[in-house]
DNA sequence: TATTGTTATACTCTATAACTATA
DNA sequence: TATAGTTATAGAGTATAACAATA
C-alpha cells in the first residue's frame, strides 16, 4: 500500500473548518496531483521539471549556473546536479564564460533545443488540460484571482526558524 | 542563504510560456507560502499541522490509529510519530479499543480539546487572512473553482512508477 | 491468513560546509 | 575579501520491511 501523497509532498489534510473553507487542502491537494502529471509527462521525453526549466532559461539568454539557479530558485548545489543530468543527456553543456573564468555558461545544444520545444509544448497541453475544464469567465476569474494571491498575500514565504548544523566531519 | 521554496517543497518554477498561464507555478507558490504561514503560526501553540489534523479528528469520534491515517493522508508510521508527539505534549492518549485489543483508540485530553480548540481558530484566521484579501464575488468563483478542479480533473495523483526498495538488513 | 501498531532502517531530497580557482 | 562552481555530507522527511500481538 503506497500513500503517495503524503510521500511526495508532505500533505497534510486539515481539518475541514466550519467557519472558513480550507483553503490548505484545496491549494495542496491541487497543486501535489498538477505536479504529478506534469512529472509523469515530461518523464515521457526523460525530463525533470527542473531540467525543463533551466533548458528554457538557457535558451533565453547566456547565463551561470548561479543565475539560472536564482531563476529556477534552486539552490547552486541543486543545478550541479540539474546540470550534470543535462550534460549527460547531451541536451547542455558547460562552457567557460568569457568574461568570468570561474563561471560557466550553459549552453544548450540542438537537440536540446528540440527537447525543450517538446516540454515547453507537454507543460502547456498539462495546463491547459486543467484550465480546460472551466467555464471561460470562471478561468478569467481564477487566474486573476491566483495571481493577486502569489504578488499579494502570498508572495513571500514567513522565515521559518532554521534548523541548527553540525560543521561537517572531513577527513585530515 | 537560504533556499527555503526549493528546500521545504522541492518547487521548481516552470518556464513563463507564452500560450498557457503558468498553473503550475501559481498552485505551488500560492500553496507552499500558504503552508509556511499555517506551521508558523501552529507552532506558537507548540502544534504541526499533522498534529492538529489528527487531534481535531479524534475529537469527533473514537478513532484508532489507522482510521486517522486515512483521514490525514499519512502512512501508519508517520502516525506513530505524531502520536508520540502528542502524547508527550499531554494532549492525546493511547487508550486499547474495548472491541479490537490490536487497536489503540487516540483519546483527547481536556487540555488537548482546549488546544484543538485554539488550533481551529489559528487555521481559520490564517486561512481568512488569506481570503480577506479578496473582493467578494471573486472570492466565491476562486472558491468554486478550486473545489472544482479538486473533485474533478485534479482529483487524484497519477502514479509515479515507485523506486525500488532492497530488504532491510536485520541482526540475527 | 490478514491486520494494528511498532521499531528499525533505507531512500530521496536538498541545503550547509569546506574547498579550489578566480575576481 | 568575495564569488562561481564542486564535492561530500548532514539532516529532515517519509516510506518499506519485518515483527509481535491479535483477529
Amino acid at each position: 500500500m503506497t500513500d503517495r501523497i503524503a510521500k511526495l509532498v508532505g500533505m497534510t489534510a486539515m481539518a475541514p473548518s466550519r467557519t472558513s473553507p480550507d483553503l490548505s487542502y484545496l491549494l495542496d491537494h491541487a497543486s501535489h496531483v498538477l505536479r504529478t502529471r506534469m512529472a509523469a509527462a515530461l518523464a515521457e521525453i526523460g525530463l525533470t521539471s527542473r531540467m525543463h526549466c533551466v533548458l528554457v532559461h538557457a535558451l533565453e539568454a547566456e547565463r551561470t549556473q548561479i543565475q539560472l539557479a536564482e531563476i529556477g530558485d534552486m539552490d547552486k548545489t541543486t543545478m550541479v546536479v540539474t546540470v550534470d543530468a543535462l550534460e549527460k543527456a547531451g541536451l547542455a553543456e558547460r562552457r567557460p564564460s568569457s568574461t568570468d573564468r570561474r563561471a560557466r555558461i550553459i549552453a544548450v545544444t540542438e537537440e536540446g533545443a528540440r527537447v525543450a520545444r517538446q516540454s515547453q509544448e507537454i507543460v502547456d497541453r498539462v495546463h491547459e488540460e486543467a484550465l480546460g475544464t472551466l467555464a471561460t469567465s470562471n478561468r478569467e476569474v481564477f487566474l486573476r484571482v491566483m495571481n493577486q494571491l502569489v504578488t499579494g498575500h502570498l508572495a513571500k514565504p514567513v522565515e521559518a526558524p532554521g534548523p541548527v548544523r553540525r560543521a561537517r566531519q572531513h577527513e585530515r
